[in-house]
RNA sequence: GGCCCCAUCGUCUAACGGUUAGGACAUCACAUUCUCAAUGUGGUAAUCGGAGUUCGAUUCUCCGUGGGGUCACCA
C-alpha cells in the first residue's frame, strides 16, 4: 500500500510550533513508508481566511526542512511555493469552483444520506438560545430533516436559500478505530447532530471536504488534531453516505496538543507571537534543535533515545510511540538542545550558522516580528544589539571565528553569542563597578585596577607571544602582594576590560584584543 | 451540563501483570576552575484517590477526582 499523509491547515492564521510538530509526524509516516506526503490548503471559510498567512506557514514549515510531494500552485502564492500534483489543484476554494464536489453532494442527496435545510440563521440562532435557556443540549431540532418533495421543490422553486446536513441515523453506534491512541470509540448515533455539510453559499464546509478529498486523492492516514475527534462520526457517516468502502477511507489518528507553560492547562495560543513557527528561529535557536524537541513532545522511542536529526527520525518513527496525553512545552528542555546542536558544530559550521541567522533571521524580521522581539528582550540593549548584528555582517571581521570559538560552548542560543562577543567590539559604555563579584576587593580596588594596569603595560606590545602561565603568575603575584584573593584580581581585570562579570576566557579574550585596546579599557571609565 | 478523551518525579517520558519504578531536562551537592559556561560524579524527586480481579496491579475492571476536547452556515 501506497503511504500518503497529509496536512491540511486553513489559511486563517499564522502558525506555531505545535503545528511544526504536526507537520512533522505526517511527514515521518509518509517517508518511512517510502509513501507522499501532501498539503492541502482548507480555504473554504472565505470570510476568516487571512491573505498571506498559507505562504507564510509553508515558507516557515519549509524553513525547518519540512517539504510537501504535492500541494497548492495557486497564482498568489510565490513561486517557489507552489508545487502542484496529481490531483491538482490543492486548495478547496478552487477545487469548489471546479465543481469537485458536485458530484458527491448529489449522491449524498440523492440516497438520501443527506437533506436540504432551509432554516434561517435566525431560526438556528432562536432554536439555540431556547435550548440554552431550558438547559438542553444545543443541537438541530430536525425540522427539515423529513420534507416532502412537494415542500422541497416549492422552496426551491422559491429560491428560498438553503444548507445541506447530513443525515444522521437513528439508534445506531458509531465506532472507529484511532490511528494515534490506539482507542476503539463508540458512539450512539443519537448524540450526534445532522452537520452541515454544504453552506447556503454552496460552498462544502470541512467535513465534507476534508472527508471527500482525502478519498479522491488516495490519502491512507488522515492525523488531524483532537479537537476533530468528536466530528469523527460525523465523518464516519459521510463516507457510508458517499458508499466509500472503509479500506477505501484514510485511517483516522487524533494528535495530542502541546500545552503552554505560561497558561497551565491552555495550548499553545496563536495569539502568543512567543511559540510562533518564526519566532524561536529568530531568537536564535538552531532548527534541528527545535525539530528534535518538537518530535519528543508527544512521540517517544521505545528506548528513549533523544537525539534524533529529521533523517534518523524518519527512520526511528513509530506510530505505536505516540502519546495519549497532552504534552508541556518546557524552555529549558528547548535550551539544552539547542546548546548540545550548538556545541556538535564544527568552528566553519559555527561561524557559518551565525552568519545565516544574523542575515536570514535576525535582520529581516518584519515589524510586527521585531515587535515580539522586542517584547521578550525588553531588558536588553536590542537597538545596540541589532546595530552591532548589521555592523558584523557588513564588516565580516576575520577575527569572528576565534571570537566565537571561545563562546560557542558557553551560549544557549546565538542571540547568546550575538551578545557575548560585542565587547571584543564595543568597548564596555559605562561600567557598573558596584556589583557583588567585586565585594571582597571593594577596598582596594583603584589599587588592584593600578597594579594591574601597570602590568598589562609591562607585557610585550604584540599579544600573541603572551603566554598563559606568564600572564597568570603575573597576575597572582599581584593578588599576593596586595592580599587579596587570585580571584579577584582576575575580576577586576575582566570588569574593566569586558564591562561585566561573565566573559569568556579572560586571556583568550585579551590576547584578541591586543595589548593597547586592553590597556584603554583599563584606563577608561 | 451531555458526549468523548486523558492521568508515572516540577517537565518530557520508560517499564510481556512480578523492576530497589529506569532515563532526560530542571534542581541540589561535590569535582574541575580566574568569572560564566561546558564537563564528570552523586543526591532529592513520581505511579491522582477508593474499591475489585489476581499469589502479585503503574499495568486489567469499576467508581470517584482532576485536566482537556466538543456541542457554529469555523476549521
Amino acid at each position: 500500500m501506497q503511504v500518503r499523509t497529509r496536512w491540511a491547515p486553513s489559511p486563517t492564521g499564522y502558525a506555531h510550533l505545535g503545528f511544526i510538530s504536526r507537520v512533522l509526524i505526517n511527514y515521518a509516516l509518509a517517508k518511512k513508508n517510502g509513501g507522499q506526503f501532501i498539503w492541502r490548503n482548507e480555504d473554504t471559510d472565505t470570510e476568516r481566511t487571512i491573505p498571506g498567512a498559507m505562504a507564510f506557514n509553508m515558507k516557515w514549515t519549509r524553513e525547518f526542512g519540512l517539504d510537501w510531494d504535492e500541494g497548492p500552485d495557486d497564482e498568489d502564492l510565490p513561486e517557489d511555493l507552489r508545487k502542484g500534483g496529481p490531483y491538482a489543484p490543492y486548495t478547496q476554494t478552487k477545487r469548489t469552483k471546479a465543481g469537485v464536489y458536485d458530484q458527491a453532494i448529489q449522491t449524498l442527496l440523492d440516497n438520501g444520506s443527506a437533506y436540504r435545510c432551509f432554516c434561517t440563521k435566525e431560526r438556528l440562532a432562536e432554536l439555540r438560545e431556547t435550548q440554552e435557556r431550558a438547559k438542553q443540549q444545543t443541537r438541530y431540532d430536525g425540522r427539515c430533516r423529513n420534507l416532502s418533495t412537494e415542500e422541497i421543490k416549492q422552496n426551491l422553486d422559491n429560491k428560498v436559500p438553503f444548507t445541506v446536513r447530513i443525515k444522521i441515523p437513528k439508534d445506531r453506534k458509531i465506532e472507529f478505530d484511532d490511528l494515534i491512541t490506539h482507542n476503539h470509540v463508540v458512539w450512539d448515533s443519537n448524540e450526534v447532530d445532522d452537520a452541515i455539510i454544504v453552506k447556503s453559499n454552496g460552498v462544502p464546509t470541512y467535513h465534507l471536504a476534508a472527508m471527500y478529498d482525502d478519498v479522491v486523492m488516495k490519502v491512507t492516514h488522515a492525523l488531524r488534531g483532537s479537537e476533530w475527534l468528536a466530528s469523527t462520526p460525523i465523518h464516519k457517516i459521510l463516507f457510508e453516505g458517499l458508499g466509500i468502502k472503509p479500506e477505501d477511507q484514510a485511517q483516522i489518528g487524533h494528535f495530542t496538543v502541546i500545552l503552554d507553560p505560561n497558561t497551565p492547562g491552555k495550548k499553545m495560543s496563536k495569539r502568543n507571537d512567543s511559540f510562533r513557527v518564526d519566532a524561536l528561529l529568530q531568537r536564535g535557536y538552531l532548527k534541528e534543535a527545535i525539530l528534535n524537541y518538537l518530535m519528543l513532545l508527544g512521540w517517544a522511542p521505545k528506548d528513549n533515545r533523544e537525539l534524533f536529526t529529521l533523517e534518523e527520525f524518519v527512520e526511528a518513527f513509530d506510530l505505536n510511540g505516540m502519546q495519549k496525553s497532552n504534552p508541556t512545552w518546557d524552555d529549558k528542555k528547548m535550551d539544552w538542545f539547542n546548546g548540545v546542536y550548538l556545541r556538535k558544530l564544527s568552528l566553519d559550521q559555527f561561524s557559518e550558522r551565525f552568519y545565516e541567522w544574523v542575515e536570514k533571521y535576525l535582520l529581516t524580521m518584519l515589524p510586527e516580528e521585531e515587535e515580539a522581539f522586542r517584547k521578550k528582550f525588553e531588558s536588553l540593549p536590542v537597538d545596540s544589539l541589532l546595530e552591532f548584528a548589521r555592523r558584523l555582517l557588513a564588516d565580516k571581521p576575520a577575527r569572528l571565528s576565534e571570537q566565537l570559538a571561545l563562546v560557542q560552548e558557553r551560549a544557549v542560543n546565538l542571540w547568546d553569542v550575538l551578545q557575548q562577543i560585542q565587547f571584543f567590539y564595543d568597548a564596555p559604555q559605562s561600567i557598573n563597578w558596584d556589583i557583588k563579584q567585586l565585594d571582597k576587593v571593594r577596598e582596594q580596588l583603584s589599587e588592584v585596577r593600578a597594579k594591574v594596569t601597570g602590568f598589562m603595560s609591562s607585557l610585550p606590545e604584540d599579544s600573541k607571544v603572551w603566554t598563559h602561565e606568564a600572564w597568570e603568575s603575573g597576575m597572582r603575584a599581584i593578588g599576593d602582594a596586595l592580599g587579596v584573593k587570585h580571584g579577584d584580581v582576575f575580576m577586576v581585570l575582566r570588569v574593566a576590560v569586558c564591562g561585566t562579570p561573565f566573559s569568556p576566557p579572560l586571556f583568550e579574550s585579551l590576547q584578541i584584543l591586543g595589548k593597547e585596546e586592553v590597556l584603554a579599557r583599563l584606563n577608561a571609565n
